[in-house]
DNA sequence: GATTTTTTGATTTACGTACATCAAATTTGG
DNA sequence: CCAAATTTGATGTACGTAAATCAAAAAATC
C-alpha cells in the first residue's frame, strides 16, 4: 500500500498539523521540523494522491485559450477540439475559456495577457504571435508563476514551458524531400504558396523546404512566394496566374486558402502532371488527395495539441512531471492510404 | 457546480441510500423506485465523480499484458514502455503485470487466457496470435465481462472492445505508394522482406503492399517474400542473396530484423542505387535512415499503443466513453527530416 | 525569569462516493 | 387482516487530503 500523510507524520515523528504545513507549504515550520518531514517523504517515496487533494480541495482548473480570429479551417478545427474539451470539463475538473484576439496584432494580445495577470487562471494556452513584446509579456507571467503552453505557434527564447505544436521548419524539410523525390528526375520549377510571411510556423516552413531543395535538390528551383493570405480567393488567382509558366512541376502549399489552390489545379491541370505537397487535412484536401489531385498532406492533429496543452498545464499547475513522447506533436504525413 | 449524490436523492425524494442503490447496482429497489432516481439522474445531468469513487472504494485496476515471447527490437521497445507504465502506477491506480507466452502458438494463449478467466483482472491487452481458438477464448471473456483490447495484432471478428495498433493493410499500401513514387518511371523487381507469413500483421501488410503495387505501379514486379525470421543474420543471408540478382530496384522490409538487412545494404550498394522502406523506428534503422541507406521508416510508437491499452481499459472497467481520435494508433512515416 | 513570539499538536470538518447496519415502513402472500 | 418478506430510510464509517481552530509547548526577546 502507497504511504499516506499519517504514514508521514508517524514516521517523521509529527503531527499530521505539520506535515500538512510542510506538504502545502505553509507557514510555521521551523527548519529543522520541515527536514525531518522531506526526510520521511523522500524514504517513504510518498506521493500525494492528486484525486483526493483535488477532492479535498474542490479544486477545479481555470483555463484559458488564446486564439487568432482567423477564419481558416485549421482555426475552426481547433475552436471545435477546445469545444470538445470543454464539454469533457466536468470529468476533468477543468473550466475553460477561449478569447479571440485580432490575428498579427501583437499589442492586442499583450493586452490580454496583462489582464490574465489579474483574473489568475491557473494556466494559458495561447497561439503566440512573435514578437518582442509578447515575449516579454509570456516572460513576466512565467516568472509570477503562471504555467503557460504555447499553441500551433511557438514563442521561440521565451519561459513558456511548453510547446504543443510541430516543429515546422521540420515539416518544411519534409515537404521538400517528399516532393524532390516525387519528382525524381524531373527538373523545373517549385511554386510555393503560404498565408502569410507574418506569421512564423510559415516562415519557417519556408525556410525548412527551401534549405533542403536548395541542399538537395538543386535541379528544382523554387518561384517567388505566393501569399495568399489563407484566403480561397486570393489562392486561386494566384495559382491560376502562377500556373501560366509552363516550367513549374510542383506546388507546396503551407498555409491554409487550400480551397482555391485545389480549384486553381483542377482547371489548369488536364494536360499536365504537377507534383503537389499541401498542409492541414480538412474534407477539401482529403477530397484532393483521394482524386490525385494533391500527393500529400502534411498536417499537425488540432485534437492533440489542444489535449496536450490541457494535460501540461494541469500537470504545471500541480508541479507534476509530464509524459514527454505523449506531449510531442507529431507531424502527419497523409498519402491517401494512411488517411484516418 | 455538478450535482452530487445528495442532490439526486433530494430530486428523487428518496434517500441517499436508495440513491446508492441504484447506482451501484445493488439489490433491493422497487422497479419504479429505480426509475424515479433513474430519471432525476438523467435530468440533473448527474455524473459519478470517478476519481472520489475510487477513493472510496480504495480502487485499483489490475490490469494484464499478455505479450510473445519475441526477442526482437520491436517487443523490447514494447516492454519497456509497459515498464514506464509499471511507473506510473501509483498515480494512475493501475497494477499491471506481463505474461510472456511463446509466440505463434495459439494453445499457450488460449491456456493462459482461460486461467485469467479465474484470476478476475479487470482489464487484458494481448498481442493477438489469429487462430479460432484464441478468437472463441477472448469471445467467451468478453461475454463474461472482461473488458479485452488487442495490442499490436488484431483479432478480427472477435469481440475485443478495441484494437490498439495500427491498420497493417494501410501500412503495406502507403509502403507500396511511397516506394513506387520514389522510383518514378524506373522499372524492375521488388524485393520484400518479412518476419514470417505466419503472423498477421506482416500478411497484412504484404496484401496492402502487393494490391497497390499491382493496381499503380504495374512497371515494378515484387519477387517471393524473403521470409527473415525477424533474425538479423537469415536476414542479412536471405538480402544479400537476393541482391546478387540486379534487376532489384527496391526492397520493403514490413517486420523485424532489420539490423541483418542494412549490414547487407551496406556491403551490396556501393554501386547500386536502391530504394528502401522499411517497418519500425530503432538505433539501427533511424542511423541507416540518415546515412541514406533507407528512404523511408513506417513506424507504430509502442509507447501511445501502452497508454492508449491501459486508458480504454480503464474506461471500459468504469463504463465510460473513450475519445476514440486519441485512440486511434496512426502509421507514422518517417524521412529523415522529421525524426523526433 | 517573565513575556512575547514562534512552532507544534490535537482535533474537527469537509470533499463525493461506497458500503454496511439496523430500524421502520411498505408491500405481498396466505 | 396478520405475518412474512421486501423495500426504504437513517446513520455512521471509510478513503486520503486540505484547511481551520485552539491549546500547548518550545524558543526567542528583553
Amino acid at each position: 500500500m502507497r504511504p499516506t500523510v499519517h504514514d508521514i507524520a508517524a514516521a517523521a515523528g509529527v503531527s499530521l498539523a505539520t506535515v500538512d504545513r510542510v506538504l502545502n507549504q505553509r507557514p510555521g515550520v521551523r527548519h529543522v521540523t520541515r527536514e525531518k518531514v522531506e526526510n520521511a517523504i523522500r524514504e517513504l517515496g510518498y506521493i500525494r494522491d492528486v484525486a483526493a487533494a483535488n477532492l479535498a480541495k474542490g479544486r477545479t482548473y481555470p483555463l484559458v485559450f488564446i486564439l487568432p480570429a482567423s477564419d481558416n479551417s485549421f482555426m475552426h478545427g481547433l475552436n471545435a477540439e477546445i469545444r470538445q474539451a470543454v464539454l469533457r470539463s466536468p470529468a476533468e475538473r477543468t473550466d475553460i475559456r477561449t478569447i479571440e484576439v485580432p490575428a498579427f496584432d501583437p499589442t492586442a494580445l499583450v493586452s490580454v495577457l496583462e489582464e490574465l495577470s489579474r483574473e489568475k487562471p491557473c494556466g494559458i494556452a495561447m497561439v503566440a504571435t512573435d514578437a518582442p513584446d509578447v515575449r516579454a509579456a509570456v516572460d513576466r507571467l512565467v516568472r509570477e508563476r503562471f504555467p503557460i503552453v504555447t499553441l500551433v505557434s511557438d514563442l521561440t527564447g521565451s519561459l513558456r514551458h511548453h510547446y504543443a505544436g510541430v516543429d515546422n521548419i521540420a515539416a518544411g524539410r519534409t515537404a521538400a524531400r517528399l516532393l524532390g523525390r516525387f519528382l525524381g528526375p524531373r527538373k523545373g520549377e517549385i511554386a510555393v504558396l503560404a498565408g502569410s510571411m507574418l506569421v512564423r510556423d510559415h516562415r519557417e516552413r519556408l525556410e525548412g523546404f527551401t534549405s533542403v531543395l536548395a541542399e538537395e535538390f538543386p535541379d528544382l528551383a523554387i518561384l517567388p512566394v505566393l501569399e495568399g493570405r489563407d484566403d480561397p480567393e486570393v489562392a486561386h488567382r494566384l495559382v491560376t496566374d502562377a500556373l501560366g509558366n509552363a516550367g513549374i512541376v510542383g506546388v507546396y502549399s503551407l498555409g491554409a486558402g487550400n480551397r482555391g489552390l485545389i480549384r486553381a489545379l483542377k482547371e489548369k491541370s488536364v494536360d499536365r502532371t504537377l507534383t503537389v505537397i499541401a498542409h492541414e487535412l480538412t474534407p477539401h484536401t482529403r477530397a484532393a488527395l483521394l482524386d490525385n489531385t494533391i500527393d500529400a498532406i502534411l498536417n499537425q492533429d488540432a485534437g492533440h495539441e489542444v489535449r496536450s496543452a490541457i494535460r501540461v498545464l494541469k500537470a504545471k499547475a500541480d508541479g507534476l512531471a509530464v509524459i514527454e513522447a505523449q506531449e510531442r506533436i507529431r507531424l502527419d504525413i497523409f498519402l491517401k492510404d494512411n488517411l484516418p
